[in-house]
DNA sequence: GAAGATAGTGAACACTCGTACACACAGTGA
DNA sequence: TCACTGTGTGTACGAGTGTTCACTATCTTC
């Protein structure tokens, strides 16, 4: 059932650009609803979309050329967020980094539940462009994390591959902790709590591995 | 563009019930092809399987219900592939457990390529069913994975729950590695040994933590 | 206040979609 | 051989799809 959002365009705006700007969020919104809704962003019609922002079909070309275009604005939305909540992880206290993160995360996701789940979808859409973009933006997120990781006393010495092994190591278990949370019920702290206490663990067990890894294997690879 | 496909009534079968597998297979066999080209599993039609299959849309529900009946035969299909690889890989020299297991990994892969594409679609996927049926099966792995663990030296006194978190850890890097594998083209060859080596060197570096785990995080918890 | 730009309209187009039903026709078992 | 069963056919229906085009109404600029 597709419910019947209030339109925009019978509240008139005084200005033109604000009103521009209404529909087109409306439009951007109507899909997050949807995907939050368990949908896949592949599945959505430019037709329901128009209909659920209150607005005609034809009207949706005002704003986007076509509805894989929406989905580029919204990766951009997206990983925006995403961006915001690596920030934030980053200003917490350095001592403290692995709960500093794993709690950020959580906070996040939990603030931005469809634009994590539509970044979620992204990674095996049928869309090459937005897949493209997504494992475009995760490798960018591995080599940022990589160039943080090389500030770290035992890893000061590392190899970039290392580096970029580690990280993405990590930047895995991340995904798939969101994944997790995204699919526990808005009202489930304590599964959200236990995830994050899970996460929390791996983390701790990889970097208990770190001080001793070249040592470990350095059997394998004389150079 | 849908490729007209050779239709499969046009070359009778002996008996019925090889007819009736034939058609079966072919329907089963066009959504692999279309995923393995790339495509949602979400975004396929009845109609063009059908077509594809070499016969008429009505034809469809003489052996599935529905896309989504279809799409949980799939699921039945490709778990078994998946299992198979398990059982590859644990049949391997428990010594070099680790290398064991990845080469099977990657070979069990690109062996069966639209399956595990498949599966890594269903991960996200439109339909709660299929959905819920990844997750059991991937959460069914994790536990066996543990109890497999708890095999091994330093963990047979360990608690199920971090058991259950070292496993969920190389379950979800092995998963990455697998869609990472599936991203590579047919012939990069180059790509996929690359892949392999990081998810080694990954699941070393866990391995490296394990021995330290409880000794080391022992203060947090008194119990 | 007139002239121009533009967001949104409404109708029409040429599809594809899932589903239904009577029907044909080939293997099956007596 | 004959009636039975069941796979696949052909056609039709209603609904939903993306896209187009001339239009209206409103805000903007002079």
């Amino acid at each position: 059932m597709i419910e019947p959002t209030q339109t925009v365009s019978d509240r008139p705006h005084r200005t033109q650009t604000e009103r521009r700007q209404a529909t087109r969020q409306a439009l951007v919104e109507a899909a997050l609803l949807r995907i939050q809704a368990g949908e896949n962003f592949d599945t959505l019609s430019l037709r329901s979309l128009s209909k659920a922002a209150g607005v005609v079909p034809a009207a949706f070309y005002r704003h986007f050329d076509s509805l894989e275009d929406l989905g580029m604005a919204l990766m951009d939305d997206s990983f925006r967020a995403l961006r915001a909540m690596l920030r934030d992880a980053r200003r917490r206290d350095p001592k403290e980094a692995i709960p500093a993160s794993i709690s950020s995360l959580t906070e996040h996701v939990q603030a931005n539940r469809p634009h994590f789940a539509f970044i979620a979808q992204a990674r095996s859409s049928g869309s090459p462009r937005l897949r493209a973009t997504y494992h475009a933006e995760i490798r960018l997120i591995v080599s940022e994390l990589a160039t943080d990781l090389a500030r770290f006393p035992h890893m000061s010495k590392w190899s970039a591959a290392d580096l970029q092994m580690v990280s993405s190591l990590i930047v895995n278990s991340m995904i798939s902790t969101t994944e997790a949370i995204l699919e526990t019920r808005e009202n489930d702290v304590a599964g959200r709590t236990a995830i994050a206490k899970t996460a929390e663990h791996q983390l701790r067990l990889v970097m208990i591995g770190v001080p001793q890894w070249r040592s470990a294997t350095a059997t394998e690879d004389p150079a």
